[in-house]
RNA sequence: GCAGCAGUAGCUCAGUUGGUUAGAGCACUAGUUUGUGGAACUAGGGGUCGGUGGUUCGAAUCCACCCUGCUGUACCA
């Protein structure tokens, strides 16, 4: 080892980046276990696609800037710009217009994948993390809308939550788009603002959305964000439709729109006989590629940081109709509606569960007295490997009191001891960890003793 | 990006108005027990006090800038 402190490399993450251990590893298997068997149920075909698209088929486009737009990592081969996938949505987009004429109509798929964005990490949010995605493409029918969320929820269930532990709320962007001809807000610049306030309204509650949507509002570190400058009559109107809920004043945008979507909605989850979810106008979701129903996944149960604060979780996932997204690829129609969950989120939350417990395997541990025995050792591990149960050789070089703390911190169920004693009365010693009893077993005997403890 | 708070041992933190060789608990190592873990006791190792520069006879402590983390907020195709 050398004593320069300067040479030697850093033990830090990059930013935004974090180990994960067995613990929330096996969690998260068990997730995806459920999530593939409830899609084989649904009947969606499994897709993968590359980390890194070209910067432009995923919606950056890099006209004269060093690099591309921020929120993504890119680099520059010798020719194009690449960038690490943001989501799985624009890569699903421009595979199916580059399969647009050889895939089913509609195309049904479910994808799991690393996603990365290039931005501030906040509480359970990091610039890497698992994204679980299913979409059906190529159907204008809000039944799959409605099926979205209905699997969703089986898959939530599947999982160990309750339906008191999460809420799926739905609306429409119909909504907005008929609240803005209403109001006569031409200018996507405003547009945009409103949507992004009103999405704020579960977190912020309408008193703070009121100040977004005119002059602004001062957070609760003395930040202050600018408002939507709108004048109290169309705040009012606003709140009458997306707090208090009347529905929308006649007019033809929203007969033609909002309307029918949220009676077809209705009538697909009343069909699904389906109950855990709630028409609620304030579900806006910001994303600007949504053109019809939109809906979100909240979680109900408190989640803590890890010293222990509770903080503002926010959705683990959601999604939407966009009708015109994969048509940006080529001159064809294709409308398409999914939905994303975040799977490291997901787990995150699950982790906190009072009642969630996740199995892990530990190995039977046989202690080493005498390296020229292994022969004897070997021929115990083998048996026990062979009837299924995990078990291990202690691989180290220490006395026996150092495999014991071996033993003990690996969380072992029991240790086996072989030494002279042993070998003299042909019996081996099994000592039970979690109590601490000692028992001398024949070697045939040691497998039914070892089930007996684990 | 903006704002608030924070950075002292592997971890959690203490460190008085600036004053010699910088502390505790847990963890680690060795021993009490050379064939026995989770308890106890004894001894020990481990820190450029986030970094750089400045003020000072003297800085973990004061000042400036930077870096990192947490929390909120903005943005998020």
């Amino acid at each position: 080892m050398t004593k320069d402190k300067k040479i030697k490399p850093s033990k830090e993450l990059p930013l935004g980046f974090v180990d994960r251990q067995e613990k929330e590893l096996l969690i998260r298997d068990f997730v995806i276990s459920n999530i593939k068997e409830v899609m084989i149920k649904y009947g969606f075909q499994y897709l993968e696609t590359p980390s890194f698209e070209y910067s432009d088929s995923i919606g950056k486009f890099l006209p004269d800037k060093d690099r591309p737009d921020q929120g993504v990592f890119s680099f520059k081969d010798e020719k194009s710009w690449l960038s690490l996938r943001y989501d799985l949505t624009a890569p699903l987009a421009r595979y199916v217009a580059k399969n647009y004429l050889e895939l089913p109509k509609p195309f049904k798929r479910y994808q799991l994948g690393k996603v990365w964005r290039n931005e501030k990490p906040g509480p359970g949010r990091f610039r890497e993390f698992l994204q679980f995605d299913a979409d059906f493409v190529g159907t204008k029918n809000l039944m799959a809308d409605a099926e979205l969320c209905v699997m969703i929820s089986e898959i939530l269930e599947k999982c160990g939550l309750n339906e008191k532990d999460y809420t799926i709320k739905w609306s429409t962007r119909k909504l907005t788009d008929a609240l803005f001809a209403e109001l006569k807000i031409n200018s996507s610049n405003k547009r945009l603002k409103i949507l992004r306030s009103l999405d704020k309204l579960d977190r912020l509650g309408w008193d703070e959305v009121k100040k977004l949507l005119g002059k602004g509002r001062k957070d609760k570190s003395g930040d202050f964000t600018e408002g939507a400058e709108l004048p109290s009559n169309q705040i009012q109107k606003i709140y009458e439709v997306f707090v208090q809920k009347k529905l929308m004043p006649k007019n033809e945008n929203y007969e033609e729109g909002a309307s029918k979507d949220i009676t077809n909605m209705k009538n697909f989850f009343e069909i699904f006989d389906f109950k855990n979810c709630n028409f609620d106008p304030s579900i806006i979701r910001g994303l600007e590629y949504y053109t019809g129903p939109v809906f979100e996944v909240n979680l109900n149960f408190e989640v803590k940081n890890s010293k222990g604060q509770p903080i503002q979780f926010g959705s683990i996932g959601g999604g939407g109709r966009y009708d015109n997204l994969v048509s940006n690829f080529g001159n064809f129609e294709c409308p398409a509606t999914g939905i994303s969950i975040g799977l490291d989120r997901l787990v995150f939350a699950l982790m906190q569960k009072k009642d969630f417990k996740i199995k892990v395997t530990r190995p039977v541990v046989i202690c080493v007295f005498d390296k020229n025995n292994f022969k004897d050792y070997i021929n115990i591990l083998n048996k026990i490997r062979s009837s299924g149960i995990s078990a291990e050789i202690y691989s180290g070089e220490n006395k026996l009191k150092k495999q014991m703390e071996y033993a003990n911190k690996i969380g072992s169920p029991a240790v086996i001891l072989y030494g002279e004693d042993e070998i003299k009365s042909g019996k081996a010693t099994l000592r039970n960890l979690e109590t601490g009893k000692e028992i001398s077993v024949k070697t045939e005997e040691i497998i039914s003793e070892i089930k007996k403890i684990i």
